[in-house]
DNA sequence: GAATCATGAGAAAGCGTTTTCTCAGAGCGT
DNA sequence: ACGCTCTGAGAAAACGCTTTCTCATGATTC
């Protein structure tokens, strides 16, 4: 206990703005000066000042200038599960964006548990200087209270009431509709869809975008089969599936689609000469599955880096609430090896 | 400029100490004790205090109990590239671990430049507890010369001489000797492996391994190809790889099994039949690829959480340079359904 | 040559906490 | 009833930095 205090006058203290100050022999003003560039300083004593850091190996202490500054160059990031692609690729554009402008990401994955995810978004707000937050399943209420509270902040798949927060979503509805569509379009009567998490948004987009489908095509068959979003669901939904009767398979997304490939394999039911299945998303993975798989892609990559230019958006103009870019992307479908004309089957 | 003063009288300062403290009539200083539960504070006036900071709803500033404290309640690490599965996982285990125990993790991608790595790594550490480092690149001097310098520090697939820097190391050496066995006693006598990147030190060690295999086998021919780390790189050897004649591949990764596999099967050339592949790592895509990806498997999740247990550890015992423990993982071979006896071919 | 001005460095306040230091008052023994 | 210890609260210092404020010095102008 102490330690702050008792470790000042210690050895192994860290150099500190004040020891460069005094080789320099100049106060820790002009030091910061010199560091900083802020105002101007004679030359000569730059010049000295910079010698005595360098031979310090000063380096200004970032939680000191954090406290003095009022903002952090670090912004949060929440993500349900750091194990999905998706969220990987998110976290990495956004990372290699926010580095380019000298910003850090701190991470915190609330590992599917929803009522952590306000929390835990509350929390890397006060470290950060703005949140990235992917709260698919969290209650609207809950994201309309919350959202105020954590302002610089950009929403992932999900928007909020009030146009002065950004989001970045994808036309889901649309992009399943469309690969319903293909799916027809080879000829397929007879569909289901393997449905993801019940409460998540992202999912329900999907169900309304599926209900116009069936609107549009009452001849269609389409059964609905609950799911998962893993691979292991997927896996497990391999007998459901050949039950179900259905030739054409839409997948959650393409680990749902991973996962069902392996277990039609084992079974001996051939794609797509038996059964046509799509995925969701095109993770880097999707086009190196046998056959390689049909899908919506998302710009998956473009979607971190974008996150960060929101961001940077609405830390420029601290203050000015004007309203914000709602960024919506179309899925573009895909078409790989995992989807072909149905075999020829008696007219029923 | 001047933000940090100049919104001091602003409306929307944030909620501080000073304010609970004035709404309950008590000093900051009583606040604090409140909140941290140190000393012992009058019930009464602990209730008031409590009050007034859950109606202001009062969160203290992690950045100024930082400076206070001496401490930021969070790690960072650095990867070379968070496209990679491995480091996913290990970045994902570390995480969670880490957010058990209260702390965060802050990422720094070095985009596989080697020469940020080190300045990452100082950032990193600047702004955390400790560092978590992943640098297979770097050279062994500039390792030898940061590391003190990071002092709460765990490298992964590194050592240093010193012995008091925590690693986690992977024995790759061991596990593609095995994966060679594995194919020999399967029946193949002609071998290749698709090396990794160049200065990769878990190249190196796979290289050190296959030599011991040689060595051990004379009769078994064993060709070096050059390659990379990724899917792209996997695929675009798919024709020196048919050519090369082998019937046993040895990827440098998964990733890289995965390409050729890939590669392979778009040129009709059947796994395991014509060809066995195996890969490295066992990444969570490993089992259901097509065929099932036989590999040696790396516990890449507890890397994550035991890199944290051994940060930590340092982090508790601040000071006592005792030495630390040096983790060293054996692969495990698993077995799948992309290995198989080679086709009978003329004894030549 | 004196008054004015620009330049630039040091002193000090401030960022939001925690912790030591100090001291008032309560409780106790004799 | 006096002095002692003990409890607990406020004042103030400290963490390491940035920035405003202040003022000395030397340059400029009439």
């Amino acid at each position: 206990m102490g330690r702050g205090h008792m470790a000042r006058r210690n050895t192994n203290r860290r150099v500190g703005i004040a020891d460069v100050a005094e080789k320099a022999g100049v106060s820790h003003a002009t030091v910061s000066r010199v560091m900083n560039g802020n105002a101007a300083v004679d030359p000569g004593i730059a010049a000295r000042v910079r010698a005595a850091a360098a031979e310090l190996k000063y380096q200004p202490n970032p939680v000191g200038r954090s406290l003095a500054l009022g903002k952090t160059d670090t912004i949060g990031i929440v993500v349900p599960d750091l194990a999905n692609p998706t969220f990987q690729a998110i976290l990495r554009g956004l990372s290699i964006a926010a580095a380019q402008d000298g910003y850090r990401v701190l991470i915190a994955d609330s590992s599917e548990v929803t009522s952590e995810e306000a929390i835990l978004a509350g929390e890397a707000r006060r470290r950060c200087d703005g949140v990235v937050l992917c709260a698919p399943r969290m209650a609207d209420a809950e994201l309309e209270e919350l959202a105020p509270t954590l302002h610089p902040l950009v929403l992932i798949n999900r928007t909020t009431i009030a146009t002065n927060t950004p989001s970045l979503s994808v036309d889901y509805g649309q992009g399943i509709q469309e690969l319903a569509q293909h799916l027809v379009s080879l000829g397929h009567r007879r569909l289901a869809f393997l449905s993801g998490p019940e409460h998540s948004a992202s999912n329900r987009q999907r169900l309304v975008g599926l209900d116009q489908f069936r609107a549009e095509h009452p001849e269609i068959e389409l059964q609905m089969l609950h799911g998962g979003s893993n691979f292991d669901s997927g896996h497990e939904s391999t007998e459901a599936i050949i039950a179900s009767g259905a030739t054409g398979i839409l997948a959650f997304n393409d680990l749902v689609a991973m996962g069902l490939l392996s277990g039609l394999h084992e079974r001996g039911v051939r794609v797509p000469e038996d059964i046509s299945v799509t995925g969701f998303d095109d993770i880097p993975f999707a086009k190196y599955t046998t056959p390689p798989l049909t899908t919506a892609a998302v710009p998956i990559n473009e979607l971190g880096s974008l996150a960060w230019r929101r961001m940077r958006e609405q830390i420029q103009q601290a203050g000015e609430a004007t309203t914000q870019a709602q960024d919506e992307f179309s899925p573009r479908v895909e078409i790989r090896k995992s989807t072909a004309a149905p075999a020829l089957t008696p007219a029923s």
